[in-house]
DNA sequence: TAGATTGTTAATCGATTAACAATC
DNA sequence: TAGATTGTTAATCGATTAACAATC
């Protein structure tokens, strides 16, 4: 419960896989469930229970940055919220760029969850002149044009794309030139980026196709799909 | 380029790796986008290419579910096409049912990229008084009351959640009491669900983090994050 | 102390890659 | 035929699980 020394976590240098970086996200969501519901502090098989994971891989997946259990003790959620904010790189304010102001722009733009992990999307864009220099969920819209200046104005780094497929290429290549470091990427089409920008994709009807998958392939594979 | 025989499918009823299907789902928008681009046939190295696998991957994907390529000839894609759409089930028609009716519900309502794989939102759900009873890109809204008669009526198998968090898991219980047989819970939590009834979680918050994490830790993982 | 739970190692399991005979 | 490309096997690589000493 004391804290004897500072104790020099081991940094973790070697590769982290990418499903655990993706669960990280699921334990630190179940966590903040946990405290708003009064408790103090977890355990690795409580954890898991919740998730659908064993305890051993909620151990293994913490145990790549460091060390923030207590044997016979368990973790103390504040704590373990605390270390892996830091580990995603969410201890911080994150100002986003939305491009694109259709129906599922507006919808991210008016979305509550992403301010409580401290993504803050402070302006968005749009080449549609009946759009321009509108105020949608308190957020400004701009030119596409003017996407240098604004991001660099507002120290923007993340950048999501919300424009038909067709126009998802050409807004990637501008947010690049706009020195943005990474997109998350609405449109049904895989954009190519150079290698120093980072990119994830998100396509909705994909997700309804690995729902309709194992809706028909039901007799095997028990259990669900993704998270 | 003929076809000798009806040429039997060894039908995989060996377990199937999820990582597989979500890159099947892949491989069919890719192959969309080049029919659509006038290209008759692929290879293996080329829908590689184009994705970022390496042609061993997508030749072993592919074979997981037959014989769907011709040696010295690679594959149409035609032929790949329907034959992808058989194995994920959208080579037929999906009756959907939406649950909330906010920002985001009434976004993903007027999302064309569903109806073009197969999917079709018939009917939307929600408790708020002032919303029932209106239409929404074409979408009637209904009392969540309703939902046991009207997904009986259409046929609704499938249904999405978009609904405010502390809501999401009373709403996945009314879905499996009417007999919905797989979820897509855009709220963020986790939901707990029977055995016989899939589903799969989408948080968008989740993804800027995994963006975050990756552009933080951009010394070493080079490359991009999920798709 | 006895009971609980961590962090870590070794064993198992699964997925990706490389290589190549078969085929067009 | 020579060149291209598949489907598949074996080899490699990576991730998960089980087990347990160390710790509170």
């Amino acid at each position: 419960m004391s804290e004897p020394k500072p104790k020099p976590p081991p940094p973790a240098d070697i590769p982290v896989p990418k499903a655990v970086v993706s669960r990280l996200s699921l334990y630190l969501r179940e966590l903040q469930h946990l405290v708003r519901d009064g408790h103090q502090r977890t355990s690795s098989s409580q954890l898991g229970r919740l998730l659908g994971f064993s305890d051993a891989q909620v151990r293994k997946d913490l145990a790549y940055f460091g060390h923030f259990g207590h044997p016979g003790i368990g973790y103390r959620c504040d704590d373990l919220i605390k270390a892996i904010r830091k580990i995603l790189g969410t201890d911080r304010d994150w100002p986003v760029a939305m491009v694109g102001t259709g129906n599922l722009g507006r919808a991210l733009l008016g979305y509550k969850g992403f301010s409580h992990q401290g993504f803050r999307i402070v302006a968005a864009f749009d080449i549609d002149p009946q759009r321009i220099g509108a105020t949608i969920e308190g957020v400004r819209v701009f030119h596409l044009d003017r996407l240098v200046e604004v991001a660099a104005e507002n120290k923007i780094k993340l950048g999501m794309i919300a424009v038909p497929a067709p126009a998802a290429q050409a807004v990637a290549d501008r947010l690049v030139a706009a020195g943005i470091e990474g997109i998350v990427n609405f449109a049904p089409v895989t954009i190519s980026l150079p290698d120093n920008v980072r990119h994830v994709g998100v396509d909705l009807a994909i997700e309804l196709e690995q729902l309709s998958f194992s809706v028909v392939n039901r007799l095997n594979n028990n259990g669900s799909a993704t998270e």
